[in-house]
DNA sequence: GTCGTCAGTCTGAAAAAGGAACTAAGTTGA
DNA sequence: TCAACTTAGTTCCTTTTTCAGACTGACGAC
């Protein structure tokens, strides 16, 4: 497998890694959906190198999760906003979270709590069949190969 | 941020991001959901170098996701399996391929699909609110900051 | 006793990340 | 009007990771 033909691989985890796969990419993601926009504002937030920074918004800007708007016309200014697409990053932003919360909890507690403004209350994030609405667990799931599948890989 | 604290963040996806957050681990973790389990099949399932592949499953163990089991003697031979903290990585890895399914498809169509045991159907996997079980949506998330946050991070 | 299998380790080269200073365009304030 | 500040980057050099592939060691099969 390699890196820069890593998002043509038949298989939508290798797909979506591609994309999404490292470390700053996800805290990047998670600071967007925190409301951050700005450049400034990430890198203080997460004390990246700006050079990294600069390259991971590029990236997420091309394979169209965030767009580059501009908020002020003198000086040009630009911030970063998720799309659609980088809005569906939400379910894998907050199974993570959730995974976090479970495993890798210390003894202060939870660092956040979510609140489900439909419902009005505190809630985990739990994942379900589309089709008759179970909790998934992975030993009820079979796999079978798709049309897009070209080999023996995922 | 540094990687080797970024376990010990106040925030839940960071410790996540610490464990699972690269590319080779993500795609390890993967083949382990697909019943891979020795050392050779990951290394030519995923073509990834022996060296990373050998740190990886160190990794992985260290942090309890995988176990590292005997399975003949003489030789002595090991293989790797998911505990559960490893398999609570499913809704992660299912909300990732579900993403690049949605959004990095080609039009070949899906390269897996996934069938529920428990109802017989093929199904996607949904995120719902485990309170009142509502589809999930960013939007309609408020976060607050809880016991364990130290300062004004995630 | 040589070939093959499995689970790694070792090594040197290439790529990525880190750290810090620098640029550029405008704004504020004295 | 000139110095200091803000925002969004870029550049340069060092350190760390990753890559590609050879090597090791214990055994089994022919």
């Amino acid at each position: 497998m390699k890196w820069d033909t890593l998002e043509e691989e038949p298989c939508s985890l290798a797909r979506t890694v591609a994309v999404i796969g490292d470390r700053w990419t996800l805290l990047i993601l998670r600071e967007c959906f925190l409301r951050v926009r700005r450049f400034e504002a990430f890198q203080s937030a997460l004390q990246i190198t700006r050079h990294l920074l600069s390259e991971r918004l590029k990236k997420l800007v091309r394979f169209g999760i965030l767009r580059r708007v501009p908020y002020s016309e003198a000086p040009k200014r630009y911030e970063y906003i998720l799309t659609q697409k980088g809005l569906d990053l939400y379910p894998i932003i907050m199974a993570m979270v959730h995974w976090g919360d479970t495993h890798m909890g210390d003894e202060r507690g939870r660092p956040l709590l979510h609140e489900h403004k439909s419902c009005g209350k505190l809630f985990d994030p739990v994942m379900v069949c589309s089709e008759c609405g179970e909790v998934l667990h992975a030993k009820q799931v079979h796999v079978h190969a798709g049309p897009g599948r070209r080999e023996a890989v995922g």
